[in-house]
RNA sequence: GGAGGGGUGGCAGAGUGGUCGAAUGUACCUGACUCGAAAUCAGGCGAUGUCGCAAGGCAUCCGUGGGUUCGAAUCCCACCCCCUCCGCCA
């Protein structure tokens, strides 16, 4: 969420910023609704200011034993424009909210300016894609002798779903534990294992509602209320600091989370629909931060790092890229993507995705931290993947894979794997 | 699922219709004492919103949502959450 102040005072600054992101301020709308906030709010709150007083003259009277009909009398007037007054502002004020809550974050200056992916700016390239001297097999080719199982998947639920088995649920595993020990181990991260279940009111939190609910899975329980499935870690760990104001000495957070993700895919029927590229269910390891205002920008270039860290261990090439204004996500103010080499589809592909959330999601969750004066200020958030396990899984197949079928391990992993260096279909 | 207990400020914990946004303790901040620290003493110290150039004023907030009342932390209704015990259970 935007701070209010900022569209009363800048509204046209903000509406001018948003452009680039392809969202249309409806400034007008906005100065209307906010006029009629600020009449029905002074309105409510003088007439309440005068009943109070008036209650209160009741109070000492009756308390010395006087009579206070004449005082009652008054005070009755009083009521029915209260009241109405307080209706018309509790009808106004969730109208309010609705508006506000559905606008995105502002882009940080640093962002490219772009109306697609095709804006986007590449940062760095590590590694070169190897050149194979044989015909290079996409993950389901590859992966088809080694365990990976799309069509019992289908049976068991429908399209994108995949079954791991033997070689290729190991594989998976292994992935997973390294990262987990290496954002541990090596990068001061703090492991948590968390629901994959959560309330609105955390979905409001770090910014998927209200207006993302069709790539939710929901579910309704008896009580007529619902959870939701996480589509990502983000949003259970990011949580944690909803409604809190931390000390100014327990930030920054860190936390590691490897959790399934769930998605609905809705409106993106057509997109990867072969292998385990875009699934309705995959699981990833993610990198979630919380710390002061003056320190985000500075985390998230180490945050990323931290991503690109598993990619270079596992001697996958990779790129980073920062995503223009028009590419980016509702919440983010700015996002890199790390985009991994997959030989079969010649091309890098999203496998991370960090971003600086700035206060936009503290605001929202209410998550705040005890400045130098001792004042609530709210914190700023970052996230990213470190990595997604199904799509690194992915990029091993292919970027590893031999001409007779087998899989290299990269050595990184080669402890996961009991040590050994290749896995070998069976005959 | 059954029975009971409970949700109040950063934390602990009083408060059962009228200056109660709320005693007290603790934490925290400032000052005094001290070479310094601890201890002690004095003072300060909730959040959000709103109006205002500011000083400051006002409104709202005692789990959530309704209700009664001139007035609700306090009374009524519904719901949520937590704790204890029993049952069931990975």
């Amino acid at each position: 969420m935007l701070d209010i102040q900022l569209l009363r005072t800048h509204l046209t600054d903000v509406a001018a910023r948003l452009a680039g992101r392809k969202y249309v301020l409806d400034t007008a709308a906005f100065e209307a609704l906010e006029a009629e906030r600020k009449r029905l709010q002074t309105r409510t709150q003088e007439l309440q200011a005068q009943r109070n007083a008036l209650s209160k003259q009741v109070g000492m009277l009756k308390g010395k034993g006087e009579d206070a009909s004449a005082v009652l009398a008054q005070v009755a007037g009083l009521g029915d424009e209260l009241k109405v007054s307080e209706a018309a502002l509790a009808e106004l004020l969730p109208r309010f909210d609705a508006f506000v809550s559905v606008i995105p974050n502002l882009p940080h200056e640093s962002v490219p300016v772009g109306h697609d992916e095709a804006g986007n700016v590449e940062v760095l390239r590590w590694g070169s894609p190897r050149a194979f001297d044989f015909a290079v097999q996409d993950h389901v080719d590859v992966g088809a002798a080694l365990g990976l199982d799309f069509e019992t998947a289908a049976k068991i639920s429908g399209a994108r779903f995949s079954l791991l088995k033997g070689p290729m649920a190991r594989l998976h595993r292994a992935l997973a534990q390294f990262m987990l020990d290496v954002h541990t181990n090596e990068h001061g991260y703090t492991e948590l294992y968390a629901p994959y279940l959560v309330n609105a009111d955390s979905m409001f939190g770090t910014g998927q509602l209200p207006k993302f609910e069709e790539d939710l899975f929901k579910v309704p329980r008896a009580d007529g209320t619902c959870l939701y499935l996480i589509p990502t870690a983000e949003v259970p760990v990011t949580n944690i600091v909803r409604d809190e104001i931390l000390a100014a000495d327990a930030v920054p957070l860190k936390f590691v989370c490897h959790t399934p993700c769930f998605r609905s895919e809705a409106g993106s029927y057509g997109r990867d629909t072969r292998g385990m590229i875009r699934q309705h269910q995959f699981d990833k390891v993610e990198l979630v931060q919380v710390v002061k205002p003056e320190d985000s920008w500075a985390a998230l270039e180490q945050l990323t790092g931290h991503a690109e860290a598993i990619l270079q261990k596992l001697e996958l090439p990779y790129r980073k890229v920062a995503l223009c204004t028009g590419d980016m996500g509702f919440s983010a103010a700015k996002t890199y993507d790390l985009e991994v080499w997959l030989p079969a589809q010649n091309a890098y592909r999203e496998i991370s995705s960090c971003s600086n959330f700035e206060a936009f999601q503290a605001r929202r969750m209410q998550a705040r931290f005890r400045n130098e004066k001792n004042k609530p200020e709210l914190v700023h958030t970052l996230n990213g993947s470190g990595l997604a396990v199904g799509r690194t899984l992915v990029a091993v197949l292919e970027n590893f894979q031999n001409a007779d079928g087998s899989v290299g391990i990269p050595v990184a992993l080669r402890p996961y794997l009991g040590g050994i260096d290749t896995l070998i279909p069976a005959p």
